[in-house]
DNA sequence: TAAATAAAAATGAACGTCCGTTTTTTATTG
DNA sequence: CAATAAAAAACGGACGTTCATTTTTATTTA
């Protein structure tokens, strides 16, 4: 037959893609077959080939694919906070994360079968660079704080942001893939408020804090 | 022949535990065939299976033999802090930390393989109630520094320990798993003072602090 | 409009290789 | 010598991929 429409070719690929990610995620790459693949996709083993030239090269489009929906989520969980370093800015922050983990762990554990079998190829990007990514992002507003004096330790406020968004990511990915069960024995929404008095307002008293500073600058 | 000496049949397992586990972590559970196990450990393909019943037996005993020696070095570590919530201690674990990721990074790696493979079975108890285990692992020494008033947001410091632990945690991880690169934008010592300078001394003003205090108990 | 055509899509058997495990054979040693 | 360790061979099955073949269908022709 004369070649099927690219609107419809890319339906099927994408129906393919669709299968063959469901069963990496539930089942590791090596352990899911083309057999696997070709069966729960509703397509022949020797049609797949017309679409992937090799099993590598599906799980290769079906990452790019779910990086660009994940780095979509993401952006637009930046763009709901205009003060990045407000204490409920960072809560904001860590529900939103929180959601994102919880509605797409598949796409972390894409994450670590990537890290055990291509070395994170494919996945380095979303780290690399990390804390400056965030002072793009938020433009001025970790040097306006700092100018402000908002920022009592003279700490970097896009690390700060940074480590707090590390930490809620971690936070939920134990909680959902690594049997947490409430390791910080908080529920989730206890957690969020912990950790965020935690970056924002810090723990210690000023009188330990002067404590502890007076021998270092003397 | 007759029997070998327990000694011996011992340190002949654990010489193919060592082949293994060194496959294992650089190539998957999956990838590694049992033919890659018995060469590297120079015993027979068939001679193995005297030892282990199975390959899964074989990762299993891996995982049991490396949880008991983290656990120790943990133990080790938190032996080494006598006040939890100081900020030269918090410092400390995160060196001490970073030297535990680095030098048994496979560890990790061996974790991940069970996330995926293993619903995290053999790993979960890590973190299962880890807030409680240091409550218990440092007695009464979260509660006597909220008695000495030393933590100022009224936080829970064994929360706070257990999050710093975390952060430190994943802050190395990142760097040797998941190719971040100095994703804070600072090399690993400027890292852990940092991050112990926000659990320590948190991050805003005290002007800020209040300023988002008072509308939450007027 | 209906039949013919040609090119693409879909198929599933077959290929060679490797898998984890079992069985058989050989070597070793108290 | 006899018991056991070690090695080798063999097993059935599953793997990713290929390919000759069949089916399908958009287009052309009548």
């Amino acid at each position: 037959m004369p070649k099927l429409s690219t609107a419809v070719l890319k339906e099927k690929k994408s129906a393919i893609e669709d299968a063959a990610r469901e069963l990496f995620i539930k089942q590791g790459f090596h352990a899911t077959s083309m057999r696997d693949i070709s069966k729960h996709a509703e397509v022949s083993l020797g049609n797949f080939y017309n679409y992937f030239p090799t099993k590598e090269a599906i799980f290769e489009s079906i990452i790019n694919g779910y990086l660009q929906i994940i780095d979509e989520k993401l952006r637009h969980i930046f763009m709901k906070i205009d003060e990045p370093l407000e204490p409920e800015n960072l809560r904001k922050m860590g529900e939103m994360v929180g959601d994102l983990v919880n509605q797409h762990s598949d796409f972390w554990l894409l994450m670590y079968i990537d890290v055990l079998e291509f070395q994170n190829q494919h996945f380095r990007k979303m780290f690399e660079g990390l804390a400056d990514k965030f002072r793009t992002i938020f433009a001025d507003k970790f040097v306006d704080a700092s100018d402000r004096g908002d920022l009592r330790t003279g700490v970097d406020g896009a690390v700060v942001f940074t480590a707090a968004y590390m930490q809620f990511f971690n936070y939920f990915l134990v909680e959902k893939l690594f049997g947490g069960n409430q390791h910080l024995g908080l529920n989730d929404g206890q957690a969020i408020d912990c950790l965020t008095k935690i970056f924002a307002y810090g723990v210690l008293s000023e009188e330990k804090i002067s404590k502890f500073k007076t021998p270092a600058s003397p």
